[in-house]
DNA sequence: GCTTGTGAAGTAATTCACAGCC
DNA sequence: GGCTGTGAATTACTTCACAAGC
């Protein structure tokens, strides 16, 4: 198994690279219940997708599987990672030391990732210089200080935690900074400049959609999508 | 405008009904720019979709524009909330009062869209009887105290951000409870018995999608998706 | 026996393009 | 001139179904 990989990139679905991840995460969970192998039957079942879907969306990026008896879990892993671009260790800083940044600043669920949170920055003078509670080892700088932080700690993503307002200047500042990604928590829809890429987490949009279904859940017919 | 709005449910395309979300967000801001009405262009353009995209969405629902002049910002905005269920605030419980938890019982994005958390759970007895900064109205409570809360304060949604190992059963808890609608922060997916629903938020998960654009971004002629 | 990988078929979503209205 | 609402055309995505491998 496990081919050069055509990775014939330039034509992956959106919706195949999104359920990558939770390929990952689910494979994540067969590892640790002992299994060594896995059929696209198994992986799909637990997703709410069907066989062929599973295999498909492997497909884009090469043969990985054996016929008869499946994946193999731990090489499939191991694939995934490398296609999702985690199979090393990211660097990533976080804007914004309010409420929600305090939070993911002591979240454990981005390190069990590999994603290392390695700075916080905020333009509030009472903020710079303390830590927070469950993170102490990382002082909050300021705004100031984003560019040589870029640099010395080689950051390429960024989460973004200040309120809507001020949410474009401030990824404007990232970018100009340097950074490459941003994972906005904002509630507002970010313009960057090409070569910038952003994906938008609100919170408040997701309880929005819950109750969207259960406001029009009757005869609705309403096909799965499974979790995000 | 505002027809009795044929609101022919039964065959909504996921994708409009997430990116009806982004247009309430979207004229929120637009109304407080002071614009009175809006093009299904201007709308699209924010959000990087065709006006084709956004004249269809919204027609789904109904005949809510004027042509020649495009659609009341006001009007539209009490349409799509009707919509998504929020023209009404809801009560919502939050379950697992970790890292996460504290920080969403602190977050004030949930209360501008008449999300209002009112009970929180836990089931560690030095947790229970306590607030939390930002929160201290809210005590959290024994898990026990669950069923009583949900009957009693009319409970139909719930946070979940409980460890993963644990989720599934929470969950079942939660459902069991009569909680119908359960937005989970837990690197898990749920199955939950019909007629619960469950959306899944999982922040590392956001963060690998960019982080597979960066590693991949080179001819990729990605069709863009926009913020989330 | 069970399972993959994949063309072909089918379904879903988006964009085009234009009649009709302000 | 600008705009909506919508069928028709197009493109994207999913499922089917089966040859080939274990």
């Amino acid at each position: 198994m496990s081919q050069p990989s055509k990775q014939r990139t330039g034509s992956i679905p959106g919706p195949t690279v999104r359920r990558l991840s939770l390929y990952l995460r689910e494979l994540e969970n067969i590892l640790e219940s002992g299994a060594r192998t896995v059929s696209s039957r198994q992986l799909g079942q637990v997703l709410g997708l069907t066989d062929a879907q599973v295999r498909k969306d492997l497909a884009y990026f090469g043969q990985f599987g054996q016929a008869g008896v499946g994946y193999e879990v731990v090489a499939l892993i191991r694939e995934v990672r490398r296609i999702l671009g985690t199979d090393h260790p990211w660097n990533v800083c976080l804007v914004g030391v309010g409420n929600l940044g305090r939070a993911l600043l002591s979240y454990r669920g981005f390190a069990r990732k590999q994603f290392q949170i390695v700075a916080a920055f905020d333009n509030d003078p009472k903020l710079i210089g303390r830590t927070v509670a469950g993170a102490d080892h990382i002082i909050i700088r300021s705004m100031d200080e984003l560019d040589d932080a870029v640099r010395r700690m080689e950051l390429r993503v960024g989460l973004l935690c200040v309120p809507a307002s001020v949410a474009q200047a401030v990824a404007e500042q990232m970018v100009a900074a340097g950074i490459e990604g941003i994972l906005s928590f904002a509630a507002m829809s970010l313009a960057l400049p090409a070569g910038a890429e952003s994906i938008g987490v609100d919170l408040a949009v997701h309880l929005e959609q819950l109750t969207y279904r259960l406001s029009n859940r009757d005869r609705d017919g309403r096909r799965g999508e499974a979790a995000s």
